[in-house]
DNA sequence: CACAACATTTACCGATCGGTCAATCTTGAA
DNA sequence: TTCAAGATTGACCGATCGGTAAATGTTGTG
């Protein structure tokens, strides 16, 4: 199996998961939607759980890059785009078929932490915080990880909330919460 | 079966899916661990998933109950309760064998919005945020729903942080966020 | 004690689970 | 053109899935 293969097989096993769920998906459904033969997919993934892991790892590494993109994107001082995250945050919850966060997900269905594809999805928001410390230092904020971790929270919040309730309602309200929050955080 | 062996059934189900996940626990490990067999659960229940929800019921009807009067034990004053809250979560958090919340996970493995699992989970955050809002509005605040959403987006995202990262770094960064909130929304 | 009514158990159903194997197909170098 | 190496396949493994049926216990009432 070529390379590009390989990566079109995690990718649409991203997508299959996402709608389905890990363990609600098994391998032959993954093996039909993906268009690989189980036999295929476990030439290059060990188990269903490896399988997992690289869809995560897949995920993080395109979320965090379109993230940093469209931040950037939205502001160029480090205090506006802060807040540019909760407005990039409402943009992801309005795509078609918004499906809550793989990595939440993830963990809800791998609850131990020192299981591989739980420590994957807290890897995953590890390095959002990283991210979001970086630009809360950059904007001359004080303690800049306590913010991030307050900001991190609203993330996490909103996502939840923007799944099981309304999602504009959750980006607007987190939104607002972070504009206080990070206002309070620069006096 | 009687109305108490009824109750300890739903408990003991309570348990072992929040031990270990709604798919990842079938039927017959679930009779062993509640001690009744499944033609006995089926008598009851007509599928798994009407158990499942019967124990999110029965989830909802506890946690609130107990929030409810933790807050109430902790602080007299509407404001002082609305921060409050965010002690009880913190004592949630340090229970031994704290698995993140019942309904979040739920929402992540049942994640149709129109599946009654998902709606039973989405009622339970509603039943909190008009609890928030009914503090919120004692305490004065003008725009007490914002307020209420604001707060119950810390709360989701301090369970899923104190899930996958640390239970005491999520409860202290979530109290000072809702402090500030807080205190902003009285200005 | 007799017996009907109900609760509970064991054994089983077809389907699907994660994972494997022998056989077939494709392909590129000699 | 041949043929070995690697990729791919469908068929299959035992275990478990959610759910059911027939048989066995249990119990309150006459």
């Amino acid at each position: 199996m070529s390379a590009s293969k390989r990566d079109d097989l995690v990718q649409n096993a991203l997508k299959a998961f996402n709608r389905g769920g890990y363990h609600a998906i098994g391998m032959d459904k993954l093996a039909a939607e993906t268009g690989v033969s189980k036999t295929a997919i476990y030439k290059h993934f060990r188990t269903k759980e490896d399988l997992i892991v690289a869809t995560l790892r897949l995920r993080d590494e395109q979320f965090r890059n379109w993230m940093v993109r469209r931040v950037e994107a939205l502001a160029s001082e480090p205090k506006g785009q802060l807040l540019a995250a909760f407005d990039a945050l409402a943009e992801w919850f309005r795509e078609p078929g918004f499906q809550s966060c793989m990595f939440i997900k993830a963990s809800s269905e791998y609850q131990d932490r020192a299981h591989p594809i739980h420590a994957t999805a807290a890897e995953h928001k590890r390095l959002l915080f990283q991210y979001l410390s970086k630009l809360a230092d950059e904007a001359g904020v004080e303690d800049a990880e306590a913010l991030a971790h307050q900001l991190l929270i609203l993330t996490e919040g909103a996502i939840v909330l923007a799944h099981l309730h309304d999602p504009e309602t959750a980006a607007a309200n987190a939104r607002a919460a972070a504009e206080t929050l990070i206002e309070q955080a620069l006096i």
